[in-house]
This record gives C-alpha cells, structure tokens and sequence, in this order.
DNA sequence: CTAGAGCTTCCACTCGCTGGAAGGTCAAGC
DNA sequence: GCTTGACCTTCCAGCGAGTGGAAGCTCTAG
C-alpha cells in the first residue's frame, strides 16, 4: 500500500501519516522507487491513531497505546491509568471552559447590542469603575 | 513603570507583555537607556488583556476589543457580535469534550485496570472484532 | 567597586499538524 | 516514444500564544 491508500483506509491525511512516521509512530518499509510502503499491521497502527487522536489523547499518550497495545503482557491497570489521567484533563478543561462561559453569556446577556456605545461587555473588560478594589478574597 | 511594575500590576509575566509589545498590543515609550516606559494607559490595556485572554478570548479578537473599547463612537452591538462569537466557539468546545469524556469514561469504567492484559480500552481503539464493519449512518 | 536584580535582544522550542515549493515516478492515452 | 496528470518524495515555513535561556547592558545598595 502507498501513503494515498493508507491514508483513505485510515482517514488521516497523507501530511499526517508522514509526520507520524518523523516521530516514529510508524515505521512504514520503503520500495525501490522510495515511496512508503504499509503493510497492515501499519494501516492498523494508524487507525488507532486515529481514534485515540479523536479521543484527545495527546501524542504521547498514543505513543505509550501503542506500546502497551503491542506488549501481550501489558496490564489494563496501565492503560487505564492513563486513560483516567486523560479524563482528568479532559474534566479541568470543560471546567475552565464552563466557567468561562458563565461570565461570559451573563456579559451577553447585559449588553443590549445596539448602535450606542455602552457596553457592560467592554466595561467589564476594563473594570474601571471602583469594582477594581473589590477584594476576590 | 518599567516592565517588573507592570507584570506585577497587570498580572502578566513579563516575557508575555514584550510579546504583545512585538505584535502591537501595547506601545510603551522607551526611556535613554533601552528600557520599556508605561504609562496608566499602557498599564490598564495590558489589565484588559489579561481579563480578556482569561475569558478566553484569541489575541486578534483582543485587539479588535481593545480597538473597539477606545472608539468611543463604538456600537456595543460591534463588541456583542465578537463575544457571540466567542461564546459559540466556547460552546462548541464544550460539546466536543463532552462527547469525548462520555466515550472515555464509559471506556475506563469498564475497564477493570487489574494485571491482566484484556482491556476494553484498548479493544476499542483497536476495533479489530467485526465493529469496522459496522454501519455508523 | 562589586554583587545582584532587573532590563535588553535574539533565537529556539512547545504541539500537532498544514501548506507550499521543487522535483522524482508511474500509468494511461495518443 | 511522449505527454499529461496523479501520485509520491523532501524540505522549509507557519499557525497560536507564549516560554526558556543565553549573552550582555544598567541600575542600586552596601
């Protein structure tokens, strides 16, 4: 198989598929004319890819899937641990997220959105109006 | 004000007010001996910088904020439309990891993370067992 | 006069690709 | 045999929003 075919077969694209094998997450064989060559087990290996990219995980994360998913005497405590960690993230980045949203459709909320200038979006922004010495603590 | 006064008033690292600085955030006057001179001015934009880039807001819609918040011939319904924006990038954010963390999650729970090597985890980023034939429409 | 803190610039690195240029290879059609 | 176009190769640059560090200048206190 040529990058074109692994790239339809695994649904990432071609530039993708070369820069994971620059950090080594595959290791495709090369053929006389220097295209890559992938064997199976490298369409494989991509698909996966791309399902724990699609889940968040981080490259290195894969990168140890990958491992523990080629080592039969992995134990799932392993890869479980890194799942969870992975959700932890996941859970602190809607959080950040939740709470930015919060403020944020309360100041939408405010503002009427009209031609005048006033705007509590902006206002607040600034925090010029004595709100700047009010203790957070 | 130097940059040290101005990182501890705005809360930003100093590295971080030279970068905006370089990108036209700010324009502190420079006193004879090289070093960074602010004013109130520059002091409260990099403040405003700070609470904006906390919402989450991307450094062009920064600039664009800053820009509005200076015109004071602005329509609010200019600043609204940006945060609408934003709100719906920060919704649809939301969505994604949601639905990430519902799969992930439902992945390490039935994951039993003991020193066997079976794992669903990894099954499921594998998908080898007859669910790639499955029909996802 | 010296030590240390603070300031300067510049370059490289992060993460995970993505775009594009310049050029080699292959298969089909004439 | 030749051309065309699709495919492949490498390499370099850039995204966003900074961060780290090196080398060197300036200021202030003792």
């Amino acid at each position: 198989m040529n990058i074109g075919d692994v790239a339809i077969l695994s649904g990432l694209p071609a530039k993708t598929i070369r820069y994971y094998e620059d950090i080594g997450l595959v290791k495709p064989l090369r053929s006389s004319n220097g295209y890559r060559t992938f064997c199976e087990r490298d369409a494989h290996r991509l698909a996966f890819l791309g399902r724990a990219r699609a889940l968040g995980f981080s490259i290195e994360d894969c990168r140890s899937l990958l491992a523990l998913y080629g080592d039969e005497k992995r134990a799932s405590a392993e890869v479980k641990e890194i799942a969870e960690q992975h959700l932890q993230r996941i859970d602190k980045k809607i959080a950040e997220l939740t709470e930015m949203r919060v403020t944020l459709s309360f100041l939408v909320d405010a503002c009427t959105g009209d031609h005048r200038p006033d705007c509590p979006i902006l206002a607040d922004l600034a925090m010029k109006q004595s709100d700047e010495e009010q203790p957070n603590q």
